[in-house]
DNA sequence: TTAAATATTTGGAACGTTCCAATTCTGTCA
DNA sequence: TGACAGAATTGGAACGTTCCAAATATTTAA
């Protein structure tokens, strides 16, 4: 049953030729002649050989493993899951594999399967890093030489290169476009105050308040778990304010679902009694009624240039830590009143 | 900056002892005494050394390296997504890590994928196969002694452990559901019928409709593509039967959202009526409206299964082939027509 | 106090590859 | 024909670990 593993050695035996020479041909050396290499190929394809990276790699002692980590913190999640594909992509035409892990947003977790990674000798890493993360806790990797990029939430401090999309400019286009529908109290549901992202849609969301002529008022911010859990929490406090907002910029995508809930659960009918517009476009927020008007993101975008990102430090051989911003765009379904909208408008001429 | 690699023998020599206690300690072997181990585990440490496991699982030459390979056919189906993570779970918390990759329906980049994987050394492999995969390509992997574990899909003919779920039973407790409803026209919805799943599934409803004491016609099944496209296709084409169906059973739930489409657009309200029936319990399922009645196939519970199957397989280092068949459940929620339900029930009284 | 038993440690020799320096072929030119 | 350049090939010596058999240190029993 376990057959003994054919190595190099016995294909160099059975082609008559050394070992060097057939090493040479499976790294593809112009330095054999024809008629050897066909010959050896043949007797690779005839015993079976596979060719034992392992061992290349160790010789090697670089890092050309060819493996790249990816790490996310939550694959259930589609947002992560088409990241992920998006990663598998690049990385897989350009003749490499991804070993992929879930933390889901565990700290511990992310450590050893980081640390696993590492032993196993990735060339370089992507990682969406769970909530909390220390910033310092991908320092050993970069000086080992590893290649890190951070994606969709940025570790400030770190010294690693990462892609984020354009948060602020996407909650800006947001409000801005719910104010163009003649809103004038528009509230910002959900979200945990203490991470990177927040705080960069929360600033979007007071750019377009502002560019939109409007007042910030505090109380129409209120913060919640990014679930749909609590886009129901929030909108329950946002709709016993005295003075009611009528339309909500929300943290995320699962946030606005969550709201659209709390809405029905209070006799109000998402999109024409009070307009919601989330952030991400998952799968869901075009199927879902009202469709929802959300911030496109394009997390698949995201793991495609982070892929390529990394590939070309790995290859540089230098991590030049850069930081891109992706771009965003506003699509607009159901959920913020598209036949409301004109109703208001002439209200309001 | 590229930091010359600490190994075993500069720990050895730092640690004053030789290269092989350190290994034993390594190992938590039992050979080592108590304080020469905590003495290497502190200079360990303080060197920041990094297991190489490359290396390791060179000299131990067999099937340890740790690296269970995952294949899907489809990770953007956050129904894949959610195995993955099953498989995740146990392979993790058994100090294996996983290697994820998307095949995406393609044959050939399913062969290098695997080859690949291969080539680095995975002591195990879990495979969700591209359509039309060939029963034989698996054959060389389990000759090698590598575990082989199917998901989802089975591969008939190939001597290799498989977990499916129990389609042909889902899709009959779908169709006496719809029976007891009162629905005398059910059909059968959407799926290629070149598959093993799709044969199984529609046995299932065969079945169902014999238990139920009614009629089997050829032109209530019409099949489709498995998408959402699909599903409007195959409603359309029911639709105009001369004695059309009231009701149908869909080969997912990707079809069963298309078909609620096709209603939509023919000004049928889907629940009320025409009822329909899913099949997988996709997240989306009871986020939609209506909720989408289904059958819920647990793919996280499959993903875990097979992971406990293959670490087994792996330990044993015997492959014996088992196929096991997960049980599923019928999930009520409203396409089905719960509110119609009653109404048909007491005309029919 | 010594032999036997047990606990601990230790040098090599693998594992399958790549790399280097050196060697053996070719054919060409004088 | 001999010398020489280039093309093609080749035998070790790595790489970082584990395993084995054997050596050494420590106890225990008599």
């Amino acid at each position: 049953m376990t057959k003994a593993r054919v190595t190099v050695i016995d294909i160099a035996k059975a082609a008559g030729v050394s070992k060097s020479t057939v090493s040479l041909v499976l790294q593809g050396s112009s330095l054999v002649n024809e008629g050897t290499r066909s010959k050896v190929n043949a007797v690779m394809r005839e015993l079976g050989y596979v060719y034992n990276r392992g061992a290349a790699n160790l010789r090697q002692a670089g890092a050309k493993s060819r493996i790249i980590g990816v790490v996310v913190n939550d694959l259930t999640n589609s947002f992560f899951a088409e990241l992920a594909v998006g990663v598998d992509m690049v990385v897989q035409s350009a003749g490499f594999v991804q070993f992929l892990s879930n933390t889901s947003e565990s700290i511990d977790r992310q450590r050893e399967v980081v640390a696993s990674m590492r032993e196993h000798g990735i060339s370089g890493l992507i990682v969406s890093p769970a909530r909390a993360t220390d910033a310092a806790d991908f320092k050993p990797l970069v000086a080992a030489g590893i290649p890190v990029v951070v994606v969709v939430r940025n570790l400030p401090g770190a010294k690693v290169s990462s892609i984020v999309s354009d948060n602020r400019a996407g909650m800006m286009s947001a409000v801005k476009h719910l104010a163009g529908l003649g809103h004038k109290r528009i509230a910002f549901l959900g979200g945990f105050p203490d991470t990177a992202v927040f705080d960069d849609r929360l600033a979007g969301y007071r750019s377009g308040m502002e560019a939109a002529g409007l007042d910030y008022h505090q109380e129409l911010v209120v913060s919640s778990a990014p679930s749909r859990a609590g886009g129901v929490e929030a909108i329950g406090k946002a709709l016993v304010l005295t003075d009611r907002p009528t339309a909500a910029v929300c943290f995320n995508d699962a946030v606005a679902f969550g709201v659209c809930d709390g809405l029905r659960a209070r006799r109000l009918e998402p999109g024409s009694d009070f307009a919601v517009v989330g952030f991400d476009d998952v799968i869901e927020a075009q199927a879902a009624v009202p469709a929802l008007t959300t911030v496109s993101v394009d997390p698949q975008g995201i793991g495609r240039r982070g892929a390529q990102m990394l590939l070309k430090q790995i290859s540089a051989g230098k991590a030049e830590a850069e930081t891109v911003t992706t771009a965003v765009r506003l699509v607009v379904r159901e959920s913020c009143g598209a036949g409301m909208s004109v109703k208001i408008k002439q209200d309001s001429v």
